[in-house]
DNA sequence: CGGCTGCTTGAACTTGTTCAACAGCGGTGG
DNA sequence: CCACCGCTGTTGAACAAGTTCAAGCAGCCG
């Protein structure tokens, strides 16, 4: 399969052999697996190291004292979390494997020489990373302004296009390994609603959803019901400007 | 009045006199001035500066097309527009002014430049980005978590120690610019309910707002009733490790 | 004074929560 | 092979939190 950072990157730009070959460099460095439910880092903890997903779903999150948890993103196959973490002393939040995961601790040393000797490849890792900020923009808008049924819907349109950009998509299908809790913990509703909320969204023939598997049979139906608007995801070959096949 | 951008980027590490001076002249180019409710710039538009906030409160919003507006971020003098926005090709939102705004338009050139001559400030810069970051993400939790009366003292309680941190503050008040609406807007409640929400924080002797003073007895209280922990504005002077008082 | 914007109130209503119970499934161990 | 356990998904019914609508008030500025 194809290194999804080098998948997702160049939806942005086009990247030179060297380029690429850095970037795969990168996903082959200590890499380690997981199991479901376990941590990658929790708040409180020193970051000193950036991971790389490889495979299989994470999220970041946090909990309130009382138990309440938060999902704040999903980290998906191809995502970089936080290029300069190091500088912060501590973690704010944690990070979970949703499923078991495989991923690439990048040193800050790794990071550094990257960005030295490919400034293209850290162009586009800055888009990346700008991208991501604008994620978490929308999930505020989706927690603060959309309904269970709009908000529901708009994760999921959210994530099949992100999954889609890093080609782990098929035709209108893709993989769902999260549970009905985790979503619930990522919307903001309680788990009894939002089973609710998907099952009308089957009702509307919006979705089909069973095991672990996806489909969204129509997706701009969806996406209207969602009020989803593609933009903040900056998919549009935006760097497309930045044309250099080899350097 | 000492410059508030300086005067944050410190709460990370110690800037040298020529670091200062830099940052003292991003403040000064190109200063734009706005009536409250103007916005300084709208979804879709092009960015091509980096905006440094220097008086005046702002917000970044977007609207659906119904109508519903999400607040999501509000901006404070010192704060800085996303170091690297010229990267994308239109703004996934939009940003207005709160109050009469005093604003500097910083050009990608001039932001470049900076970020060759002075590492220490590039490396401040990312740090309040992170932080930024950080704000977005504690704010999901919010959205998604906290009941009204938990949400709204919660925000109160990360502005007031946003405003101290760029020494906007006297003792335990502040200047406290936001109409209810905005604060319905932001916090993802009905703007009635925003009302008795406040309402309840005043019966519990937490906040007095009157006129747009805010003032805040007993922090320790509101932050308990809010679940607040500061860690996520890591404000605990992080990089006193790095003290370079003149390169 | 008149008109605007922002704040406040009451009452009916809706959306989403909580609690409690149960069904389905896969895995594990006896 | 069956019994049992734990996790995930599903259901009903009572309840609570927050919304909506509509009206009125207060303060401010011209």
């Amino acid at each position: 399969m194809i290194n999804p950072l080098v998948r997702k990157l160049e939806k942005f730009t086009k990247l030179s052999r060297a380029d690429q070959e850095a970037l795969r460099d990168l996903a082959s460095q200590r890499v380690r697996h997981l199991n479901a439910r376990d941590d990658l880092i929790h708040e409180g903890d020193r970051p000193d190291h950036v991971n790389l997903i490889l495979s299989g779903w994470a999220c970041r999150y946090k909990t309130l004292e009382d138990g309440r948890r938060q999902i704040i993103a999903f980290l998906l196959p191809g995502d970089l979390c936080d290029l300069n973490v190091f500088i912060l002393r501590e973690m704010d939040h944690s990070m979970a494997a949703i499923t078991p995961l495989t991923f690439a601790e990048v040193t800050r040393e790794h990071m550094e020489a990257l960005t030295l000797d490919h400034p293209r490849v850290t162009q586009a890792l800055w888009w990346d990373s700008l991208v991501n900020a604008a994620i978490q923009r929308e999930w505020s808008v989706n927690l603060g302004q959309r309904t269970a049924f709009e908000r529901v819907a708009h994760l999921l349109c959210e994530l099949f296009l992100r999954l889609r950009s890093v080609g782990m998509t098929e035709g209108t299908s893709c993989d769902f390994p999260v549970t009905q809790v985790d979503l619930a913990d990522a919307t903001g509703l309680s788990a009894v609603h939002l089973n609710r909320t998907l099952q009308e969204l089957r009702g509307a023939d919006l979705i089909v959803l069973r095991g672990k598997l996806l489909t969204i049979p129509d997706l701009e139906a969806l996406q209207a019901a969602a009020l989803f608007s593609p933009n903040y995801l900056h998919l549009n070959h935006e760097g497309q400007r930045f044309d250099a096949n080899d350097a």
